[in-house]
DNA sequence: AGATACTTGACTATTTTAGTCGGATTTATA
DNA sequence: TATAAATCCGACTAAAATAGTCAAGTATCT
């Protein structure tokens, strides 16, 4: 299991954007330059994140993006589902009653993994961008 | 972020087998069938599982494999380092202090893909095959 | 001897990842 | 109004990882 960078450079493009504010909008080329990913990379991201209204755009020059919401709304799960990086434990989401891997009973692991994925993600839902970006660990 | 099958078969494989006793051996042949995965992709997985002491292999006709331990002493975890498939979040893992990401500061969602990757091994550490053998959730 | 099963290592097709590239559009400002 | 700075959009691609397959060998039971 890894995360992936696109996965990880979201949450690190945002948390840049979090810590200047949101009442200036933030370029990608600031956010290429202070965390060191490509500004094409960067668009394709955002391109997302804005699908999802995590981010508003703001055209022309100074332009940029802001957050749409207030940090402590952002959880991390909101990023990784608008950049499609959820946490997939089983390929068997459809039809999760009757076919697990091509057999007909369902799978010897197949609860396991569901509680892994509840497990991984309730760390994702508890996380927001304003835990990260005030290094206090508020949360114990 | 993702399982793979790799990950996922091992579990399953060595699930199988706790199931039908640790005394007679179980040939990757009936594993295949019980569990619709390849015979040659078996093969791979168990090479590695042998390796790392958690089976032990018996060869000619009638043998197979037989677990080391007892399912309560094999952690998932053990199954995952033994096949190479453990959780990553960061790549720079042995110049951890000095470079992340090419930058000369240390990321600013560092501590963050630690604090998961602690969190997912937990889990993982406190599952055994046991666990999953005796459907009784014990835990909780 | 023959069948069964593990052992080993190389090979391969497909998919995913991690970007790159080109061109278009929008907008602030000089 | 021209220009520069930005977002927007879609196609493209090299490299790596995944998910196996294949072939040939060795050990062991009957």
């Amino acid at each position: 299991m890894k995360l992936t960078s696109k996965g990880r450079y979201a949450v690190m493009a945002l948390v840049d954007i979090a810590k200047f504010d949101n009442i200036n909008p933030v370029s990608l080329r600031d956010i290429s330059l202070r965390q060191g990913i490509s500004v094409d990379f960067l668009e394709q991201i955002f391109s997302k994140l804005k699908k999802s209204e995590i981010v508003k755009s703001i055209r022309g020059t100074q332009g940029g993006y802001i957050l749409r919401k207030k940090p402590s709304e952002i959880k991390l799960n909101n990023i990784f589902d608008a950049i499609d990086e959820s946490v997939k434990t089983v390929q068997c989401k459809k039809e999760s009653k009757k076919s697990c891997n091509g057999k007909s009973s369902k799978c010897v692991t197949h609860d396991l993994w569901n509680e892994l994925e509840t497990h991984i993600n309730s760390f994702f839902e508890q996380k927001s961008l304003e835990d990260l970006v005030s290094k206090k660990e508020s949360r114990i």
